[in-house]
DNA sequence: GCGAAATACATCCATTTGGATGTAACGATC
DNA sequence: GATCGTTACATCCAAATGGATGTATTTCGC
């Protein structure tokens, strides 16, 4: 073998984008866990899980603020609004202040799927976090919140179509 | 509008699961800039400029190295590497000792993209991470590679198909 | 209060994705 | 050294994805 792989590791964790490569290989590898988990054993797409845990944690909401939550591309929330409507678990009511905005209400089957994998979802976190002490995790939830807050994430000079071709 | 798009977020980074969901949030946004800046630019998925990054910071590595790095399908980093060969920014050379296994070589074009491309990603890093001081980066990257290390990412017992329904 | 721009959501469709399978080579066991 | 399991990679194809567009409604400017 050429490469270690504790080398490659060890090494691209040290360079100049050793920030997004460490940030990149948690979530790439939480991904391939999480995708195969709710595609195998719910039939649903990990943001249709993710649209859900927003109806029953903010009841009313308009897909809209899935978005906010959860940004992805407008289509993608439709869909997942759709397949959980479709499945009996929320259920879309217009707006009456707005008729274009749909509010989306949790049914009680709904919550009890919710329960049932945020449930799943939390042991999940406590696999991952449990690596670090509790002082630890809220020192990382505090740098997460910064970057946040910071604003440099929703958009992007240095990844903008100017400039090149 | 029922709920504040403050409220929303201020409430979910305080829930139980608030150590996935500002993950979660920070790599979502930053998918949604990245993702549209190399298909617009590059005409190529981002996780072709991850194996680009691989092959150019380990020449002669193999395939599944990449996928070492970049955890993702074994066919998604097969395509990958296809789609650098045929643009010409690396080759692919039938390793002596397995001749099953194909040893990575960057060109000449090839680093020359790269370079470009990641002059442009360590902006994009600066944008982000632009928000916490240098310690706060160092601690930060401390708390991931522990995640990293801890283990509790490649494997699941909390999301296993086994114990639902 | 009228027209133009913006917003909320659905749908279309070309492209991408990834699980499953195929192919070839390697390694271990007897 | 034949057999069985494993590994490295490519390919197939049904399903998911997301940019673009459509439709209806609201908001803004004057």
């Amino acid at each position: 073998m050429r490469y270690e792989t504790d080398d490659i590791l060890r090494e691209t964790f040290a360079s100049d984008l050793r920030y997004l490569m460490v940030v990149s290989y948690i979530v790439l590898s939480n991904n391939q866990i999480s995708n195969r988990f709710f595609e195998k054993t719910y039939r649903m797409p990990v943001h249709a899980w993710s649209a859900l845990y927003a109806v029953v944690r903010f009841p009313g909401l308009l897909a809209k603020d899935i978005q906010l939550l959860f940004p992805r591309p407008q289509n993608s929330v439709s869909r997942a609004v759709s397949l959980l409507r479709e499945r009996g678990w929320i259920t879309v009511e217009t707006s009456d202040e707005d008729t274009r905005a749909k509010q989306l209400f949790p049914t009680e089957q709904g919550r009890r799927v919710l329960e049932e994998i945020e449930g799943r979802v939390l042991k999940r976190q406590e696999e991952i976090f449990g690596a670090l002490t509790h002082q630890e995790r809220d020192l990382f939830l505090q740098l997460c919140r910064k970057l946040i807050l910071g604003g440099g994430l929703a958009d992007s000079a240095a990844l903008s179509a100017d400039g090149v071709q």
